[in-house]
DNA sequence: GGATTGTCAATTGTCAACAATTGGACAAGT
DNA sequence: ACTTGTCCAATTGTTGACAATTGACAATCC
């Protein structure tokens, strides 16, 4: 029996805003994880049983979760026949930093317009952080990955658009992108990488302060389209798979 | 090659994504219904034992009804607190139709670039369609809107990307979106907005048919931004409420 | 009075049992 | 060999009962 949340259960000291995470929620991440780190194979069933005799739970909260991850698209899920993991290649992981590119473009456009003096103020705070990361000898690539959500969440969360920051937050966080981005940190940011994420973050945020909105967009878009390249070389090697670039967006 | 769809084959002769409709599904999709016509006021109370009794069921499919809500974003969860219906403001239908001309807009990149000959052909007989109903005259709006959602529908399920086809056709769809669009068509097909979707529709066949991506690109940002402001000039005269047009990107 | 604590009904969370469906195995027929 | 039909075990769908938590209100204390 897997323990997912282990320690006491502080009950009454929640921190303001935070959420109980509920039972379901915890399996349908932890399943997530198991997904995308290739514990399932593409395809392979997901018993509701099963989980939930490893989870130490009834069938009930293992349903939810698993309906949860099949709203998510990481599992794919036929009436009465059950649930089956997807399979995630490099094609899958293309098409997700295409559309992430297509919506913090959006996201950078709104803010643009908008010219929220603060939201550009913490961004340059978050930026100094690259830079320093950058100049710094030897910055592990995760801890820079990390240095750059960071900046990627703040243009999400504070956009403006609430629907696009909920759908870039949590719905499409909890997905692939996320898991790809934060639970398997890929090594792809060598310090050449660093230092030109580090010019393609402040190119946006020099748009966005002076709120050129078509070119924050642009230079957003730049960022995904590199870091997904970036993914991609990485991953090919890791993998020993290959992809067409073909269709690859390059602006 | 990105196999989303991993799984079983059906066996029976069931169509290609075609799946029995689940009565959680069937459930969630009546009360989806009923918040977007205003039948739950914004932050009113959803009871499972509620909708149970009304539905003639246990709460365990209601319960799963309400949390695929949740993931659709038509109702805020509270563990152990309940679901709330959202507040559908005019501000929050902006931001949606942003939303979709961002993906929309990538959908239409991808597809130019591919350069699909067979899509671009259908796609010219569905905007012959629009061609008929706009110069017959007294053609319904409704029945406009339907025409014109075949165009989108064309676009964003055969767009090359399969998880932004997913996104748009399944998770997007049955959001908010879905049922502006489609449940509840708009009256802002006037002749005059009828003419003018055409032929902005014929822009972006014409960019997808010679490869000009960021064309057309352009081009279907271009259709839901005018449908947005047609959209909003409508709603805002039968609502008599008001919105900023400040924020509302134009390109 | 204002704040704290105790109590309780309403509601959600979880469980275990039962019902219904599926897919495969196997046999018989063509 | 191929299809067709019938069983059956495995699995999912649904239910009703029970446990746990919440929010409101009343009682109590300072």
């Amino acid at each position: 029996m897997t323990n997912i949340e282990a320690g006491p259960r502080p009950t009454t000291s929640r921190r303001r805003g935070e959420r109980t995470r509920t039972i379901p929620e915890q399996i349908a991440d932890h399943v997530s994880t198991a997904i995308i780190n290739g514990e399932y194979r593409g395809g392979e069933r997901i018993r509701e049983q099963e989980l939930a005799t490893l989870y130490g739970v009834s069938r009930g909260p293992v349903r939810e979760a698993i309906r949860a991850l099949e709203q998510r698209g990481l599992v794919n899920f036929f009436p009465r026949r059950g649930a089956y993991a997807i399979d995630v290649t490099l094609d899958t992981i293309i098409e997700i930093f295409n559309v992430r590119a297509a919506l913090m473009g959006l996201a950078a456009r709104d803010l643009a317009r908008r010219k929220h003096r603060g939201v550009v103020a913490d961004l340059d705070v978050a930026i100094a952080d690259l830079r320093q990361l950058s100049k710094a000898r030897g910055t592990p690539p995760e801890r820079f990955a990390r240095a750059v959500a960071r900046c990627g969440g703040l243009i999400a969360a504070r956009c403006g658009n609430q629907y696009l920051s909920r759908l870039l937050g949590q719905q499409l966080n909890r997905t692939l992108w996320g898991l790809i981005w934060r639970e398997r940190p890929l090594d792809f940011f060598t310090p050449r990488r660093q230092l030109a994420a580090l010019k393609e973050w402040e190119a946006v945020s020099a748009a966005l302060a002076t709120g050129r909105d078509a070119e924050a967009e642009r230079a957003m878009r730049i960022i995904f389209f590199n870091a997904r390249d970036a993914a991609i070389t990485t991953l090919e090697k890791a993998r020993g798979e290959k992809v067409s670039r073909a269709h690859l967006i390059k602006d």
